[in-house]
DNA sequence: AATAAATATTGATATTTATCAATTTTGCTT
DNA sequence: AAGCAAAATTGATAAATATCAATATTTATT
């Protein structure tokens, strides 16, 4: 009797991710033919090189973000699994306009661009959950783009906070994979100030920390703080 | 024998982008037929409120914002003829997530959001050029946030002008239209240090001022202060 | 378990930017 | 063209954040 491993399981819940976007069991074989694996803190791809590929994230955690001059990146997004990244390089100039690393080890199927938007072109339940994806991604990026521009610290934190907790983790936990360095690049701020801002949220009893791991204690409180700017 | 009003010259170009982007005649029709004109700083959406349409620019320019509690907006688009407004706005929740306004009186064709999915499922280039659209959006958005995040005020103020002068108005000069405020949101800054950061490139004879019209005399300088950090 | 390397923390200080107030210039309306 | 309202400008000051340096803690490696 065949028992199944927790790599079979992953292989079934990629399989039904895709089919809930409207792609056809031909379809999903040729967009999971290819299988990479990245190890913590292995560049999945580098902004400025040649995007060759659209990619599924089907086990880890990767982070997405823009590079400074002076190491000081952006990250604009943490990605979990069954996502699609570098929907914006399908069409226009041939670059990645963004980089992207692994947070822990990771497996990522690369579907050449040329594949997937012949997919896209054929099949119209695909074409506009995509385009969902889109229209995600933007209102994401407005949202981060609001927090950093015109927000003092304890807002800007409290974003990270309340982003990573309800749409990445979808838990009261922050895992310990996010660094305070990436909560910097996520809030644009100094790492001393996230810790400072931390342990702040820590006396308010907003938050709780041990270690590396952050449990949100009161969201209410974040909100409100997110919200007085 | 008939002569061409400046409207008429100005349906003639909306034709000619509509039907570039892969729309037939009855299609133009159909998007073409509701069209509405704005006074100069009229809402043309408000944020929040219900996203009825998709909007197409006729004639005019627009800036959309996301709104600060403390009316401190963040622009992160100028908007200029025949582009599509609202987007993002196509799928998902049913509110629009940014403000737009009119900065000079303009003329807005509004596409119910049904009537636009029907066109995008039934026509494959279009879509395939929608989808275009937002990777462009995207890539705009990932600019925006990598300025506003990490950089100084002088290099944000040159990403602000680099970006009005290269991507909206297509030349060395940047319209009066513009307003001093506006390139402060647009920067993430306050009004008063844009006047300062202009001064200086005054000084250095990067720009020439006269009013509100500001002139590019050395675009190289620009993109160095800006990558300077 | 010991050690090394990476990450986090803390305090002091320097920079940068925002804010406030006063004034000038520009654009608009009649 | 006059007068008014909006926008731009300037200088002084306050507030926020970054930077730097030193130390502690955590994680990874052998």
């Amino acid at each position: 009797m065949k028992t199944f491993s927790p790599d079979d399981e992953n292989n079934k819940k990629l399989v039904d991710f895709l089919k809930k976007l409207g792609l056809n069991s031909p379809e999903i074989k040729i967009v999971t033919s290819t299988e990479i694996e990245f190890k913590k803190g292995e560049n999945v791809c580098k902004q400025g090189s040649f995007a060759s590929y659209i990619m599924i994230l089907k086990e880890g955690w990767l982070k997405s973000y823009i590079e400074n001059i002076h190491f000081k990146n952006t990250i604009f997004k943490i990605t979990k699994p069954f996502s699609i990244i570098g929907l914006s390089c399908l069409y226009g100039d041939n670059h990645y306009h963004f980089g992207c690393q692994a947070l822990m080890p990771s497996k990522v199927c690369l579907v050449e661009r040329a594949v997937f938007d012949n997919i896209i072109k054929g099949n119209n339940k695909f074409a506009s959950e995509i385009i969902k994806m889109y229209s995600n991604s933007l209102q994401n990026l407005y949202d981060r783009l609001n927090s950093i521009s015109n927000k003092q610290s304890l807002s800007k934190v409290c974003d990270s906070l309340i982003y990573l907790s309800e749409k990445i983790f979808e838990s009261d936990t922050i895992s310990p994979i996010i660094t305070r360095r990436d909560i910097a690049e996520l809030s644009g701020l100094a790492t001393e100030n996230i810790v400072r801002v931390l342990a702040e949220l820590k006396t308010a009893n907003a938050i709780a920390v041990d270690k590396k791991e952050i449990a949100i204690l009161d969201m209410d409180m974040l909100k409100r703080f997110s919200c007085f700017g």
